[in-house]
DNA sequence: CTTGATTCAATTGTACACAATTTAATGGTT
DNA sequence: AACCATTAAATTGTGTACAATTGAATCAAG
C-alpha cells in the first residue's frame, strides 16, 4: 500500500470496529433504557445470568474488563438490587457475584431486547452471524492466552 | 432461537464487536506511546492529516464523535502543539482546526504504526480487508442519514 | 512458623463517550 | 431594528475504560 493511504481513516480497520462498536452501543441506549440499565450493565447482567456466583476475576476474564471497570459497574448492579457481592469464605480475596431475585426477574424484562435492536439495523441474520463469527475469530488471535475454559464446579 | 440463546454472551455481536474494538485499542497502546498520543488523539490526527481546516462539526461526523468528546480532545492536542483552534472570522460560532508544522512532523513518526500494530494480530491481509468493509457495511446500515458527502472547498 | 512472592479486588489518576443543557452567534421574519 | 428559531461549540454530569499502584489474604518454601 502507498505510503499515505496507510494512514487515511476509511483504510483503518481499527477505525471501522471502534466506530461500528460505538454505534451498535448508541442502538442499545434507547431499548436499554426501559430497563433501567446502561449497555456495560447490560452486557455483565448477560454473563451473569448465564453463569452465577463467579469472581469479579472470572466475570473479567468473559467480558475483557479488569476490576477497574468492573468494581465500580458492580457496585452499581448492587445498589440496583440486581446483585449481590460477598467475599468468598474459603479465600477472602475473592468477592462472589451472585444474581438476586430481583436480577432474574429483570432476565424477562430482557428477552426482547435482542430483536428490538437488531429490526434497528436492517441487516440479514446471516450477514450479522457472519460478521460475529469474523469479530469472535479476531478478539481469538489478539487474544491467544485464553486457555482458562471454565472448570465445571 | 431458542429463548435463553437469544440472551447469551456467545452470541451477541454487539459483544463481539464491542469487545473487540477494547482489544484492538489496546494493542495500539504501546505502539502510540511512542508518539505520545491516544488512541483516540491518534484516529483524529488521521482524520485531519487528511483533511485540515474543519469546523468541530465536520470533524465530529467523520469520527461518530460530539463536541462533548472533541472539545476536550482538541484543546490537550492544541496544548501540545499538534493543531491550532481559532474561530472562523466569518462565522464565529463555528471553530477550525488546522494542522500545525509539528503535527505534520507527527505524521512522518506514524507512517509505521499499521504495520507495527497488525503484525500483532496474526491473521492475513485480506481477512483484515474483509472484516473492515463488513464493519464500514454495518455502519452505514445503522447510520443511514450519512449522505454530506464532503464538499470539495 | 515466619518470610517472601503471588494473587485478587480496590483505588487512583487520566482520558474518553455521550445525553442533556447552556451560551453565543447567525438567519429569517416582520 | 426587534424577535424568534436555528446552529455550533462548550459545559455539566454520569458512566465507563484502563494503566498503575495499593493493601489484604494466601501460598510456598525453608
Amino acid at each position: 500500500m502507498e505510503r499515505d493511504e496507510a494512514l487515511k481513516l476509511e483504510n483503518q480497520i481499527c477505525f471501522a470496529i471502534y466506530a461500528c462498536a460505538r454505534e451498535i452501543t448508541k442502538l442499545y441506549h434507547p431499548v436499554l433504557k426501559e430497563l433501567g440499565l446502561t449497555y456495560t450493565q447490560y452486557i455483565a447482567m448477560l454473563a451473569l445470568w448465564e453463569r452465577d456466583r463467579v469472581t469479579v476475576k472470572e466475570l473479567g476474564e468473559r467480558l475483557y474488563l479488569d476490576s477497574g471497570t468492573l468494581t465500580p459497574l458492580l457496585k452499581k448492579l448492587e445498589s440496583l438490587g440486581y446483585v449481590l457481592r460477598a467475599r468468598d469464605r474459603s479465600d477472602e480475596r475473592q468477592l462472589l457475584i451472585e444474581v438476586t431475585e430481583a436480577g432474574r426477574a429483570l432476565k424477562e424484562k430482557a428477552f426482547d431486547v435482542p430483536e428490538k435492536v437488531f429490526c434497528r439495523t436492517g441487516l440479514p441474520t446471516g450477514e450479522l452471524v457472519e460478521i460475529r463469527e469474523k469479530m469472535t475469530e479476531l478478539i481469538r488471535s489478539i487474544h491467544p492466552a485464553e486457555q482458562t475454559p471454565a472448570s465445571p464446579h
